[in-house]
DNA sequence: TTGTATGCGTTATCAT
DNA sequence: ATGATAACGCATACAA
């Protein structure tokens, strides 16, 4: 009824209708307080009735702002992002703008092109975990507002984790149950966070006088996780700290496979709690509140888009240990190791 | 270098720069069959050097075609979407489009608005499992090409699950493994998806002589399963069909916090398969492959955009039952149900 | 308070 | 094969 053909009316037949020119009806839906209310309330009577909507296409040529946000991240699938996303997207909403995703598939370059493809139709940009050079991202964030998340890059606007303080509880945590030798299965090299975590956990261990071995997944997934698995076996530590809470589910399944027991033979500790208490046993791991993050970063950028300067804040997003069923105390002998079954009988 | 100024040139910049007209930069980039090769190549030269990029809006303007898709889900930390997400992204990618996604948050309305607003920014929409009722889902596919993804609206190109195999042949397994009562943990009832599930489950019980209970989980997600587990033990199933494996994981828990084991105590079943190999015990559930259903879709709607026709497809992805480890024979003695480890002893 | 006229960057129509 | 020019739908100086 309101719409009687497929087709969307502009602002030219909402004028003819309500009997006042194109630029009264443009008021009435971006500046209704240069109008008198029985204008607008007329006009907008008639839009209503005529099923009309302004285009946001022809406003943003207009005025050159698209009300459109970019949210790029390395990986939907991930589970650290879904949460993420779904609140940038939600705080995007209510500031009014819709949100392009992009999936870089964790390829920089992919990045760099989504970026300039997009860029004209977007007021801002969140890069979320980017593994593009410093240099590029910097070209980037000259043409438009960009804001970091997980990256640390100076001038930049950036949301972070507080990785210290969180890596530091955790480590802690686990010699305060008495482990000695500790692993840190890393996640990808290139990766701003896992250097942060990885040099976190490093000091942490120092300063408490464990010992602690760095061993690769080569991908922050959980086949990376179990992958990691063996290797981690030909060492004595006791327990492990995670890049991320996929690889520990990944390392839990290559353990549980083996026949080595979580936390009896193996203490294990995540980062992100993003998979809540859904491992078997439930994961000790460092909530790393993503969804916050999404959320400042979208403020940040908000209150950018909305003064137009260019504050270079430098959020950062207390994280802290969470301790479930993955951590306890190591078994008594440490020295079999290897073959962790036959060392128990 | 490339860039003196943080603004990217327009095609007039070029064409003077070039010595062409505006047209003839036009033309370069959306129809460089009609220039020489030597235009194009010299145009393309100067372009590149003034990093010069197609104003995707104006072109939209100009041209009525945006360039973008949208792709609308109820809950985008649900972990059946990633994927579906993921997939679609990349196929829409590699078709040139560029992709907004919204979420409704399971409410109808928000779909309805997130329709309206977006509308004149995007090609086509791809509505997954989307709660709004079939009139409104209609009368935006009068509008714009439409693909639905879970639910089946007559006239309307959609891709959907062959629940019907999956389901029976779930019910098939645990018919044979020897259990005659089994329950269905259900969805939101409003749910298309949860609906016919509930109606596949239904029916395979019926042929088979299995009494099957639906008991309710208010929400589809791993609070909703487990709060459904107290109703669960009231009943003397040996047998639980979830809405889907976040509710399977949600039972799970709420089972485990009970002392009651899978599957000796219970047998579990899961629908979609996005958690894979990642819950403990490893879960039996009926693969979805629910990527494919977001390439599908995306596909679908890039015919649609290609030939300006507006086929009413309905793909059908087939779904089958895998086997993992919540399922086995159920227990001798079913009677004492409700306190099964006293029942045990 | 409202109307008139111009421009946003591009494509498409019509010439040449 | 290329150039001139009018849309596309809206916002906004400027005028009234």
């Amino acid at each position: 009824m309101t719409t009687p053909k497929n087709r969307v009316p502009t602002i030219t037949e909402v004028a003819s209708a309500a009997g006042v020119s194109r630029a009264t009806v443009s008021r009435t839906f971006s500046r209704p307080e240069l109008l008198t209310p029985e204008t607008t309330e007329r006009v907008r009577a008639v839009a209503a009735r005529l099923g009309y909507v302004p285009n946001q296409v022809a406003r943003a040529l207009s005025t050159g702002r698209a009300g459109n946000i970019a949210l790029i991240v390395p990986d939907i699938a991930n589970p650290f992002f879904p949460p993420l996303i779904r609140a940038a997207q939600a705080r995007a909403d209510e500031a009014g703008y819709a949100v392009f995703l992009g999936d870089s598939d964790e390829k920089p370059e992919r990045e760099d092109i989504l970026l300039t493809k997009i860029a004209a139709q977007v007021d801002g940009f969140i890069l979320a975990s980017p593994r593009l050079d410093e240099q590029r991202v910097r070209v980037h964030a000259a043409r438009r507002p960009l804001i970091l998340i997980n990256r640390d890059i100076e001038g930049l606007p950036r949301v972070l984790m507080d990785v210290d303080a969180g890596i530091t509880q955790a480590i802690a945590h686990l010699a305060e149950l008495g482990h000695r030798h500790i692993a840190y299965v890393s996640g990808p090299p290139a990766s701003w966070a896992n250097q942060q975590r990885q040099k976190a956990a490093v000091k942490a261990a120092k300063r408490l006088g464990l010992t602690l071995v760095a061993i690769p997944a080569n991908h922050p997934t959980y086949q990376g996780g179990q992958a990691a698995v063996p290797e981690l076996l030909r060492t004595d530590v006791t327990a492990t700290v995670a890049f991320d809470d996929l690889v520990a589910q990944g390392i839990m399944a290559g353990l549980a496979e083996r026949g080595v027991q979580v936390p009896r033979d193996m203490s294990i500790v995540g980062f992100d709690d993003v998979l809540a208490a859904r491992t078997y046993p439930p994961l000790t791991t460092v909530a790393a509140h993503c969804a916050e993050a999404g959320a400042r970063a979208v403020e940040l950028l908000g209150e950018i888009l909305q003064s137009g300067r260019h504050p270079t804040a430098r959020v950062v997003i207390p994280t802290e240990l969470v301790v479930r069923a993955t951590t306890s105390q190591p078994r008594r002998r440490q020295a079999g190791r290897g073959k962790p079954l036959a060392a128990a009988s």
